[in-house]
RNA sequence: UCCCGAGUAGCUCAACCGGCAGAGCGGGUGGCUGUUAACCACUAGGUUGGGGGUUCAAGUCCCUCCUCGGGAGCCA
């Protein structure tokens, strides 16, 4: 099948010239007595190409009634177009429905509320901002894998089915190929998980971090890029309970060394898309946040602030904000202290370091003072806490301490602790969660719209 | 999971104090000499989210369940 150029390639080569083949989808069809205007998209750009469409044409008829998004192709030659509105447009000497639409096609030329498009995911991907969205992730991801490739990091694949249900935090989805209604039982009448499929209890992970460490004791740095899953019944417009997550983990690194990376790859991130998608950042900016264009330029030029959690509640206890939940040194930040932070005060991203322990990770590297703990939590407008990370508690006795304090089973970590016994170093790493990025990247406001198939409590419909 | 709000035509929304259920868009039919969310005319389209209750009478009031949105918690 001779499918032709991308809208995307015609543009930019631009024209004169004949013989042109394009493949797409129907976007709207405005037509009159003499000629008929058709905007064909292909999705390899925001921009659909208009396509003239001539009343004598053989199949003028047909291509009028195939409807809204039906499939064509299209030959004919560039040409600089009559109207306004586009540089470009197709002169039609052949048009081909190739698959028609019917009268039903929900997707309207006006404007759909996002409610809506959800119940529609399959078709969504067809809307301008959808198009925009999926561009942007994909834009993202690539981003990810060159900014750590450039660097000479390993993307280590960690599992996705995990034995240990002692990962941290989180609710797990379990893993199971029991009978659910009659499982086997042990004496004591418990579920006998010896006769399950793995011979003990598995779930599906919640981070790969763990396992990133071992690699990056190996590779000295490492990321991770993949799945995850939380059976949170959290409903907010930012959680999903399977989302993607990138951890780099790094030998040899400091708190201040994570800090750095971590900007520089937040940098980069947003320069790459604004690099590769301009045109749906700019419609975005139209259709979905003001400012949207200028807010990442702002991220890529400007810089991060870092405060340490304890002058973070120093200032915001000097604010005189009124808040809800007051501050108090010891307690973790709220969502509303954290967007005051970044939102107010700093008026940008700003890392907050130092956390008090008792209320983070057995695994996070305990600070010279005894109280703190060397984290870093990523603050940015809009969206709260997009990264969290920590230099890795290191030396093996104060993590066993850690560990038996707080009331965590050693032997469950026989494997983790034994990097602490053969060759142990300073290490250091962080947890992006990528839908984030992508909301902070495209401005939309809930997280189930930068999802293909969102799955969040109650909800796992396509 | 908790608090608040919403659910009316395929979509987006009206309907005053409880009194005949409407519009725009979309669909269909026809028209229009180059359109840009095209335009003009006509037309079809409804168990007012489900169930129960109050009333002569319920889209409207009460109870309950479901779904969606906003906020909170948990977090990425």
């Amino acid at each position: 099948m001779r499918r032709g150029e991308k809208v995307k390639d015609i543009l930019k080569q631009g024209g004169p010239r004949s013989g042109v083949v394009l493949s797409g989808w129907v976007r709207s069809v405005r037509d009159s007595k003499q000629v008929a205007f058709v905007m064909v998209n292909d999705g390899s750009c925001l921009e659909s190409l208009q396509v003239v469409m001539d009343a004598a044409l053989p199949s003028h008829a047909d291509v009028v009634k195939a409807g809204t998004g039906a499939a064509v192709r299209v030959t004919g030659d560039l040409v600089p177009s009559q109207g306004g509105g586009q540089q470009w447009e197709l002169k039609a000497s052949c048009i081909e429905v190739v698959g028609s639409s019917d009268p039903s096609y929900p997707l309207q030329k006006k404007r759909h509320t996002f409610e809506f498009l959800r119940t529609i995911a399959h078709l969504r991907v067809r809307s301008n901002v959808f198009g925009a969205v999926f561009r942007v992730r994909n834009a993202a991801s690539h981003a990810i894998h060159r900014f750590f490739q450039e660097r000479g990091f390993l993307w280590v694949h960690t599992p996705i089915i995990t034995g240990s249900d002692c990962e941290g935090a989180g609710e797990m989805f379990q893993v199971t190929t029991l009978e659910l209604g009659n499982p086997p039982r042990t004496e004591e009448g418990k579920i006998d998980f010896a006769q399950d499929f793995f011979a003990r209890q598995t779930s599906l992970t919640v981070s790969g971090q763990l396992e990133a460490e071992t690699f990056a004791l190996a590779f000295g740095d490492v990321y991770t890029f993949g799945p995850t899953f939380r059976a949170e019944n959290s409903n907010t417009p930012r959680h999903a309970s399977e989302f993607w997550m990138i951890e780099p983990e790094m030998a040899f690194f400091d708190l201040q060394d994570n800090v750095a990376l971590a900007t520089d790859f937040i940098k980069y991130m947003t320069a790459f898309v604004l690099e590769q998608c301009g045109g749906d950042i700019d419609f975005l900016e139209q259709w979905v946040e003001k400012g949207l264009r200028a807010r990442l330029e702002q991220v890529v030029s400007s810089q991060f602030s870092v405060m340490t959690y304890t002058e973070a509640v120093e200032r915001l206890a000097a604010s005189g904000e009124k808040f809800e939940y007051p501050v108090k040194w010891g307690i973790d930040l709220q969502t509303e202290h954290e967007r005051h932070l970044t939102e107010v005060l700093v008026k940008g991203p700003v890392f907050v370091i130092d956390y008090p322990k008792d209320i983070k990770a057995f695994y996070m590297k305990v600070n010279d003072d005894g109280r703190t703990v060397a984290a870093m939590d990523l603050l940015v407008p809009r969206i709260g806490e997009i990264i969290g990370g920590s230099q890795r508690e290191h030396r093996l006795d104060v993590l066993l301490e850690r560990i038996r304090g707080l009331g965590l089973r050693e032997e469950d970590y026989w494997w983790y602790l034994d990097t602490r016994r053969f060759g142990t170093c300073p290490h250091a790493g962080f947890g992006l969660g990528f839908e984030r990025a992508v909301m902070y990247l495209t401005g939309m406001s809930n997280i189930r719209d930068v999802i293909p198939y969102p799955r969040v409590p109650g909800t796992a419909e396509f």
